[in-house]
DNA sequence: TTTAGCACTAAATATTAGAGAGTGCTAAAA
DNA sequence: TTTTAGCACTCTCTAATATTTAGTGCTAAA
């Protein structure tokens, strides 16, 4: 109850829209590491933002002047402490779910921390890269069932929601198929592409063939089409006679077409648990919202295509929706993406309340894309 | 809040805990459509409980005498009903969350209404078997793909939960496989069984060999082990020279048997958002339960391999856990079995409160359940 | 055997009072 | 000029109490 205000930001944060944008391309400017200088808030209202989302993401409750002065032993009294929130709140960096409450971070004094106050994200500790490394390289996987784990690491490791998207490869290129006879008129194409990707496809033929000829038309075809991705094989077979190795061809082209294009990113998800039983979804509604987005949400599948051709930044923090997604507002996600640049490519990221802990967020994704990488990087030849 | 009690079974349902089990005995020995005789409810007893049912399972509400009375025309009075209400209450049928309120089933009860009062769940409605055909039909799609569909249409139709396991092979034979060169050291095993699926398999080599090497291998393997188990394979092999093709043949086999046995049933499931709406779930506390339960809970995965292994049975129902699983209190789970007998096999199942439409939940799963095994069956040779 | 009538019960809802938490402001102190 | 003690003020939270409502079980008559 004392978030509700998280839902629908208080005037302050609205009153000046432009900040936000303006402090993120301050950053790029400035050197990385070093203190970026501010005109509006000064070391010391930095500290105390600092510290009062500290305190928020640990104990969810809206946090007073007296409480932060104890808990730090700052050296100044709780007074002074109150005149400067008043002055965070006036910025639109805190906010107060009504007179009487101590204050909250708003979505915009998210940004600012994640972006100015955090300590830098280091990387997990050891035992935790030893823990997850363990998990990984344990068993000998399918790309799935990697995947399926990724997630469920993330999900455990960032004590948040995890979602993990299928990989999705540019311009694959043949390395190997194969035909086999299903039925008379039936067979069924397997397709290896060289980031080792397969894909079989069931395909319904003009005539009756055997499995020998399928072999032969498959020798050839493997000969001829190796290592060419679908538009050289169109192509390559444009002056073949019309037989049956060019009917086959085609459809071998098809499905690596399709293995490109309409290649609609799978999504694993796990630890919802995680999330619900943070005291910000006490509200039913709120969770069913949540469930709704996750499960099956516009956002989630609109926000992947977008980080992925983002290729810059390596990790993406979205908190509350940043006023693009709206099904997003009061949770946050932090989304890295993972592949080789420019030819495979998927997302994996943490989503949680906005009042979540980035660092670990951001560390967790940061370790588990450089694994996933890793993975299919030796997939491939 | 009303339901509360369907949580903790009051007295009278516990005082006959043999009941159900005896009840059902009793349909199976009757013959089917026929109306069993029951010596301990009569006509207007049965008539009242399949109403109080029905109406609960619509309201979700506590259902008076009054109401009932009304709603139906019965053609006598509220007093009556009360009376007969205190006999099924006395018997466990029913039970009253507190003095002053409706009565509600008690799992019993509907253990009762779904052995013998329901009225017979037919088949979907030709409209809804059209539309699902034709989701399923539009394009092709891997098995994976299928499953996924599979649980989303099965949410969509059943307004509840859904799941859907991968299908378990039993004893898988070999159709075809193929051994590609991924580094000098390192080979990919792709392996056909039979039954059209998939296994790719990712190795190490005791010595560098060329893509030349590996199909002169696997064309040999292709000859000696096709249509074998990994059991077959084991034998022919024994007395193998111990060179290359010996080795690669016991990482194929070990790999059939990986597919034959280790194989954990991957489950898709969807629709979570759908059950999470119905008034049940409130308490926020519950929503939880039933998440951790249906995101990754024991009880959901005890219950396919058992269901797997009860040849006999269409569609099993599964009433507030059955006093068998605990974390499944308050829900119910309908499921049934698909693929083709003694060799592939997977389960389609709807989870949801207790209070369900059991009849909708049957006719989906049954529905479903036969069209993957169509899938399944077009898909082998 | 059925039913009208009614006392009784427990929940749900509304009302009120009081306590608690934390602020903003003022005026004095540093 | 900046900081801080003091205090009035605001709003929420909690508990206690009364009121309403729904629906029963029982009795006695039809």
């Amino acid at each position: 109850m004392d978030n509700n205000e998280l839902e629908n930001p208080p005037g302050p944060a609205r009153r000046s829209p432009g900040r936000p944008r303006k402090k993120s391309t301050n950053l790029e400017e400035s050197t990385e590491g070093q203190k970026p200088v501010d005109e509006s808030l000064n070391d010391r209202q930095r500290e105390l933002l600092r510290l009062v989302i500290q305190e928020f993401v640990v104990t969810a409750a809206p946090v007073s002047s007296e409480a932060i002065v104890a808990k730090y032993r700052l050296p100044y009294s709780s007074a002074t402490v109150r005149n400067e929130m008043a002055e965070l709140e006036r910025q639109g960096y805190i906010t107060q779910p009504h007179t009487s409450a101590g204050r909250i971070p708003s979505d915009l004094g998210y940004r600012y921390y994640v972006e100015r106050l955090m300590v830098r994200p280091g990387n997990l500790s050891p035992l935790e890269q030893h823990t997850i490394q363990h998990q990984f390289y344990q068993i000998q996987l399918e790309l799935n069932e990697w995947l399926r784990l990724a997630a469920s690491v993330t999900a455990h490791t960032s004590h948040n929601a995890a979602l993990v998207s299928t990989p999705r490869v540019y311009d694959s290129r043949l390395k190997y198929l194969q035909l086999l006879s299903v039925q008379e008129r039936l067979a069924l194409i397997v397709l290896v592409s060289r980031d080792g990707t397969i894909r079989e496809q069931m395909t319904a033929l003009d005539q009756p063939q055997s499995q020998d000829d399928l072999t032969t038309i498959s020798n050839r075809l493997n000969t001829l089409l190796k290592d060419f991705n679908w538009k050289k094989m169109e192509e390559r077979i444009k002056d073949w006679p019309d037989d049956s190795s060019r009917t086959m061809a085609q459809k071998v082209i098809d499905t690596l077409r399709l293995l490109d294009q309409s290649q609609a990113a799978q999504i694993y998800r796990d630890g919802l648990a995680n999330i619900l039983s943070q005291p910000e979804f006490s509200d039913i509604e709120r969770v069913r919202q949540v469930i709704q987005v996750i499960e099956n949400g516009q956002a989630i599948t609109n926000i992947i295509p977008e980080v992925l051709s983002n290729e810059g930044q390596a990790v993406q923090v979205i908190i509350g929706g940043d006023n693009r997604f709206d099904d997003l507002r009061s949770l946050s996600v932090v989304l890295a993406r993972y592949g080789i640049d420019g030819q495979v490519a998927g997302v994996v990221g943490v989503v949680g309340p906005t009042r979540m802990e980035y660092g670990r967020s951001i560390s967790t994704v940061q370790y588990i894309s450089h694994l996933l990488s890793g993975l299919i990087n030796d997939r491939r030849g």
